[in-house]
DNA sequence: GCCGTTTTCGGCCCGACTGTTTTCAGTCG
């Protein structure tokens, strides 16, 4: 899909015609648009060649032309005409806190400042002073600042921002300094990755509060410190064991905002201009402190309150992205999410018998005590070498300790499957009689990532058609932060997997969550049923089902979408 | 740049905080 890459193309003229200092609104109209496309379930190609790009709420005929542009000759004029215009590295210098457009308008053409070198060069050199508007601090901060912005800011693993925010809110309880926290965000809409976290709290003493956030463990820098703003950046370790640090505000709220300022802060930012776009339609006016007829607060304690001043239904964090949520929610539409409750059971765990870390007793029993109706162990089969895959015998050998521990089990269920190699041309790595003696198949691609397009996409297509495939898993194989998608139509594999009746996966492994929610509303409009599995590779990794089911959410799934939500019956009648 | 059941022109969110000012611009979210 070419949606990503239109979007960074939007993103980049929007950072050009800022620092060229042009309008403010024709900025925020590429911005918004690269948001779109960003967050769009459809493949714009598809829409270009249907003619319906300018439907995509935000893009008019101007942009709807520069996409068309991309998709037929794979470059947008205007892009790089800018560009020409722009030293390579001036970019980054944006990338860097504190510095916005007006500064670095004023480095690079008062001081010759075009890449992030330069600018700490410039700094070390105390040269930055001699420009009106920058001052000594603005020199020690930029100093610290250009170091995080070469790092390049990774974001943070929803699993991880879970940690984070869980040892936040823990340490302000101990502190009794706030009467009410919570995190609201990107997080709260349960985004596959966090860019910063976002806390709300209600305190008495608002400058009690703020002193023991800044005291909080981890913190190493303090970034802004108000009345209802407090702002620090905060050390920790992800959960593959590196060091990293994030970005961490808190807001300190009256009770009688508490509503506005979660429903104000959780955003996305579209769906609240959506939002107040339609108070200001009513008369009304809508903030961060609650909605307001004239000067008076009709609505504001609690974020309920602030849908229902608009005739709206509560809308859940998940689905606030601007697409057409709003809608459902007017005209009483909006779907039964599903929730971590509805959740039976989890298809893709792995055990000691190849690159996991415990016995399969150990993961069955992880699994039953979470409360699951089944589990299914799919370890890998031969040619996953690096993940010490098993022989066809070795996978069947082990019928045996699974009818043994069904035997004794009361209400919950071990399914024996595979997780199985799709091998070069879309073959499945153990013969049909060995697939068909297992309870289910995950077929999956681990090696030939670069394979073309059309090639790949004819590959997973052969791999889902086989008969005794049931589940697609981790379809795009990308890894985040070290490795993108397969080339690959995904459209195609859709269609292919819900005639074929194979399910295809959210896995839900912090580095995966493959699909992605987009991906998995799509799959869903393409008449897909979906799984949600964690890949776990230790018992602790099954609390990652949260994670998948977040990013379900987002997907607008219901529990009748997703296959691990189903009774042990009708799993087994899907897998027959 | 986009958008329209008050508008095809004239709106489009704005408050908090910092740093450098000498009354406020720039950045951020």
């Amino acid at each position: 899909m070419k949606n990503e890459e239109i979007a960074a193309r939007f993103n980049e003229i929007a950072d050009m015609l800022d620092i060229l200092g042009e309008e403010t609104f024709r900025i925020l109209s590429y911005q918004r648009a690269a948001r779109q496309l960003e967050s769009l379930a459809d493949d714009v190609e598809e829409l270009v060649r249907q003619g319906r790009v300018d439907q995509i709420p935000g893009i008019g005929a101007a942009l709807a032309e520069k996409i068309a542009e991309y998709v037929t000759t794979g470059r947008i004029a205007y892009h790089d005409e800018l560009r020409a215009k722009f030293p390579p590295g001036v970019l980054d210098l944006l990338k860097v806190r504190g510095l916005g457009p007006k500064k670095v308008k004023i480095l690079w053409q008062q001081l010759g400042i075009t890449d992030l070198d330069g600018l700490r060069t410039a700094a070390q050199r105390h040269l930055l002073q001699r420009v009106k508007g920058f001052g000594e601090k603005t020199e020690e901060n930029l100093l610290r600042a250009v170091e995080l912005a070469k790092e390049g800011q990774a974001r943070a693993f929803l699993v991880d921002a879970a940690r984070v925010v869980g040892s936040i809110v823990a340490h302000m309880h101990a502190t009794k300094t706030v009467e009410r926290i919570e995190a609201a965000g990107s997080f709260r809409r349960m985004r596959e990755t966090v860019g910063d976290i976002d806390i709300l709290a209600v305190a008495k003493d608002r400058g009690a509060a703020g002193a023991a956030f800044v005291r909080m463990p981890g913190v190493v820098e303090t970034l802004a410190s108000g009345e209802t703003k407090v702002v620090v950046r905060l050390a920790y370790t992800d959960y593959e064991g590196s060091p990293r640090t994030i970005q961490v505000d808190l807001r300190i709220l009256d009770p009688a905002s508490w509503g506005a300022g979660l429903q104000y802060f959780t955003g996305s930012k579209d769906h609240n201009i959506r939002v107040r776009t339609m108070a200001e339609r009513r008369g009304l006016k809508m903030n961060e402190y609650g909605v307001f007829r004239d000067e008076t607060r009709i609505a504001g304690d609690t974020e309920e309150s602030m849908y229902s001043a608009l005739d709206l239904a509560w809308i859940p964090p998940e689905m606030r992205e601007d697409q057409g949520e709003v809608d459902l929610a007017a005209s009483g539409r909006l779907p039964t999410l599903i929730e971590p409750t509805d959740i039976r059971g989890d298809f893709h765990v792995h055990t000691n018998a190849t690159d996991g870390t415990e016995p399969l007793e150990a993961m069955v029993e992880a699994a039953r005590r979470r409360g699951y109706a089944y589990v299914g162990i799919s370890d890998h089969s031969v040619s996953a070498t690096v993940a010490r895959g098993m022989t066809a015998e070795q996978a069947l050998a082990r019928r045996d300790r699974v009818r043994s521990l069904n035997r004794g089990a009361k209400g919950f269920t071990v399914l024996l499957g595979t997780e199985c190699d799709i091998l070069d041309s879309g073959e499945m790595d153990y013969p049909d009689g060995v697939l068909k003696e297992l309870d289910y198949v995950i077929a999956s691609v681990h090696s030939r990532f670069t394979l073309p397009r059309k090639e790949q996409t004819a590959r997973l297509v052969a791999a889902v058609q086989n008969p005794h495939v049931d589940l697609l898993g981790h379809p795009t194989t990308r890894q985040i932060g070290w490795r993108g998608p397969i080339e690959l139509d995904l459209d195609e594999v859709y269609k292919a997997c819900a005639h074929a009746g194979t399910a295809v996966e959210i896995d839900a492994d912090p580095r995966r969550m493959d699909l992605s929610a987009t991906q998995a509303r799509a799959a869903k409009n393409s008449g897909c049923t979906i799984s949600v599995d964690t890949d776990s590779h230790a018992s602790g990794n099954l609390d990652w089902m949260r994670f998948g089911v977040g990013t379900a959410r987002r997907a607008w799934l219901t529990a009748d979408d997703v296959l691990n939500a189903w009774t042990l019956d009708r799993v087994r009648a899907f897998f027959a």
